[in-house]
DNA sequence: TGTACATCAGTGAACGCGCGTTCACTGATGTAC
DNA sequence: TGTACATCAGTGAACGCGCGTTCACTGATGTAC
């Protein structure tokens, strides 16, 4: 049953973008076509009335992906009393024991950073992963009152990059001890880090 | 020219371990058959002469990778004076610049997490990985001389998670800014930590 | 050392399957009157 | 509001291609005498 409302027509659109999001972080970008389109109850030969490539739509999932991210963080940081608490806060929703399992739903740093990688340079996924990583490292930098700006912006880097490797690591190692461990030790050295900040001088809002 | 001795036959089952080792970690776990026995000069039908499936040689190449990085740890090591430079010296070893690009001949950690955490439980490349990885954190955890072994666990396992993450997002940031200032920022938190280190009691050996 | 023959490493066609993208087609939706 | 018709979202076959694995075959290597 061809020729659909363009409501119906802007759902569906909606629908890949959001199962693309999701299925892209669980397998790769190497998802098929007609995967995605299948996912959400349609056939691969009507992709294109959507999107121009499938390189086009996964610079769209990326990104789409990059704001849910956003979005949950500052959600996470909402109920918290400060600048201290609001880091801490996202350390720890970043290292829970639940997001290993949660791939499709979870931080697209550590789903997507591989796969973006081995992308040729002129890909449009490499800019949208670009831009959420910057846009992430703004939000956990802002939380961090240290000396200057340059000095939060790098441990905010460093940071993430501890929490990305973790994850990565964790998933990697699924089922084994070890996979606990990478988590409870990055989440324990990440915080310890947070209360020698609180101890240093400029370090409270 | 079918049947080639039985030293080439030796000769070149290494030679496509080596080379299969070199372009699961550039292109990941899905390089076709043909092109990992075309890197060394053959067809793909005679695959099955040196392996049982391909899912073993990702596991044999996994393992090979594995044993390169802990040859080359070893080596770095070697010219340094005492466990808290030789712990430096593998901080810096890993954060190298040129290691961006080095895909093929560096870390399977970096190169490999993401693909190996999507493989199914079962599949032997899994096993390979958490040995490997195994290694690599008793041989940091070797050089860092905190107030016992569990809490020299727990740090090597966090500056591995920092090391990994870091390589993996200036990787898929390559050619940006930030792709620098990843590496940097976790060198300089690394190495900052190490400064600590050594200042507290137990730290030096 | 020389000959006859068994072995088996590597070849390339074939298996059934899936890939990204294109396109003629269908028929319900949207629109002009 | 009702009718006629143009639009176009989605379908499914088709394009050329590559996938992991199997297998009959080839002919140089290795071995038995």
């Amino acid at each position: 049953m061809p020729r659909v409302s363009r409501a119906e027509t802007e759902r569906n659109r909606i629908a890949i973008e959001e199962a693309s999001s999701r299925l892209f972080r669980e397998q790769g970008l190497r998802v098929s076509v007609a995967d995605l389109m299948g996912a959400v109850g349609l056939t691969h030969g009507g992709f294109y009335g959507h999107f121009a490539s499938k390189d086009d739509l996964a610079a769209i999932a990326c990104a789409k992906a990059f704001g849910d991210s956003v979005g949950r963080w500052h959600k996470r940081m909402a109920g918290t009393r400060d600048h201290a608490s609001a880091h801490a806060e996202l350390i720890e929703g970043y290292l829970l024991s639940q997001n290993l399992s949660a791939v499709g739903t979870g931080c697209p740093l550590a789903a997507l950073a591989t796969d973006v990688s081995r992308e040729p340079e002129d890909k449009p996924v490499r800019q949208a992963f670009l831009q959420g990583l910057e846009q992430l490292v703004a939000i956990l930098a802002g939380e961090l009152r240290d000396t200057d700006t340059v000095t939060a912006r790098e441990t905010a880097l460093a940071e993430i990059s501890t929490m990305v490797g973790a994850l990565v690591l964790a998933r990697a190692t699924k089922g084994h001890d070890l996979s606990g461990e990478i988590m409870a030790s990055a989440k324990r050295h990440l915080l310890a880090d947070d209360l020698r900040a609180q101890a240093s001088p400029n370090a409270m809002p």
